[in-house]
DNA sequence: TTTTTAATTGACTGGTCAATCAATAAAAAT
DNA sequence: ATTTTTATTGATTGACCAGTCAATTAAAAA
């Protein structure tokens, strides 16, 4: 009983159980079969909309970043100092949307399956430069450039590091201590940085 | 021409194997057959030896620690003080050994499959509780007890998603940069606390 | 010298999975 | 009322791969 217009809810519906699936399993070998069941459609159905699994998996990465980037300029409107600026960039990563067991996962793995696909990699590279440059935005104003930039690869590096702790053992650290942590950093940093001037 | 007491020799070159493997297709999925021909045998003599896949993994992942647990006690032999115990440990995880791309992309690998794998969890728990207490023991003479824990837990996580970021794009951040990141960040903290007695 | 043991592999098996395709059914368009 | 388009799947194909096994060769032991 084919009703018109499936196609966005049936490519919605297939991104979303490969997240699904992904985070539930903690890697990228899952099987179309198995996403395409969670979505409730044969795997054919699957590959008449996306083509080749690749394609699946490239669509999906584009919708966590889509999602990432949603909450990030929703995040950063409402901060007016840099110093606020930084906080909403901290938070958006640790909030609860992202730093799900599942989405979580689902970012490993793709780190892990950037390393084989081009595709992949640029749509990661794209994430990277959009963090750096909000996280320069807020600390540009703070301490000279130089100095800056290794913050924003310190921050950008403790973030990861943070998920991909969150990943292994399950829970902790939790979303509140994580965020903690860094702004922690953040806060070291700048007392140091003040001392110095 | 079977020679005699192969089987050292071939568990060695097959465990060397898989970390290049590993390393140069950046994933976990390499066949047995690849990695029995870069160590120059059949696929059936790895089988032989190692029984199923899974096991020529865990004796890999074991290897890996290995040979981080000989480094350890190397470098911290050397350290006396205890802000150099942190300095030991910190250049113990970006030394040229390990910080290298093959290593890391096999590490990284390593922790995704440990999502489906108990001995590999638990593989990754030894290192990251050796990792913890040999931080811990650099801490505690210099602070509270309960901001070292913080602070062990934030180093960590600044080593993994330095490694992390290394794996992804290739060569940034380099050694020296990324434990200067790593000691810059020890420097701000212990000034904060130093500021705060 | 016969027998056992270690080393080694080619050939095979069974299972899994991505991808294709022909077929069906219903809505839309003509 | 045909024809075209959209939605959908079961069945199938072809590739790949982990793991097994019987067979071979040579060293060691009896």
């Amino acid at each position: 009983m084919p009703k018109i217009g499936m196609e966005p809810l049936r490519r919605r519906a297939l991104i979303d159980a490969t997240i699904s699936a992904i985070g539930e399993r903690g890697t990228l070998n899952v099987t179309v079969s198995e996403i395409a069941g969670r979505a409730g459609v044969s795997s054919a159905l699957a590959h008449h909309y996306f083509g080749p699994k690749e394609e699946l998996l490239q669509a999906t990465m584009r919708q966590l970043l889509a999602d990432l980037g949603r909450d990030s300029v929703a995040s950063l409107r409402k901060a007016t100092t840099a110093r606020e600026r930084i906080s909403a960039i901290i938070a958006i990563n640790f909030n609860a949307g992202q730093f799900r067991e599942e989405t979580i996962h689902a970012w490993l793995a793709f780190y892990v399956e950037a390393q084989n696909s081009l595709p992949l990699r640029r749509l990661l590279g794209v994430y990277a430069r959009r963090l750096h440059s909000n996280l320069m935005s807020g600390l540009v104003p703070l301490m000279p450039r130089e100095e800056a930039e290794r913050m924003a690869e310190a921050i950008a590096a403790l973030v990861d590091g943070l998920y991909i702790r969150r990943a292994l053992r399950d829970g902790l650290p939790n979303p509140a201590s994580a965020s903690g942590l860094v702004e922690d950093y953040v806060d070291a940093k700048l007392a140091q940085q003040a001392g110095a001037r």
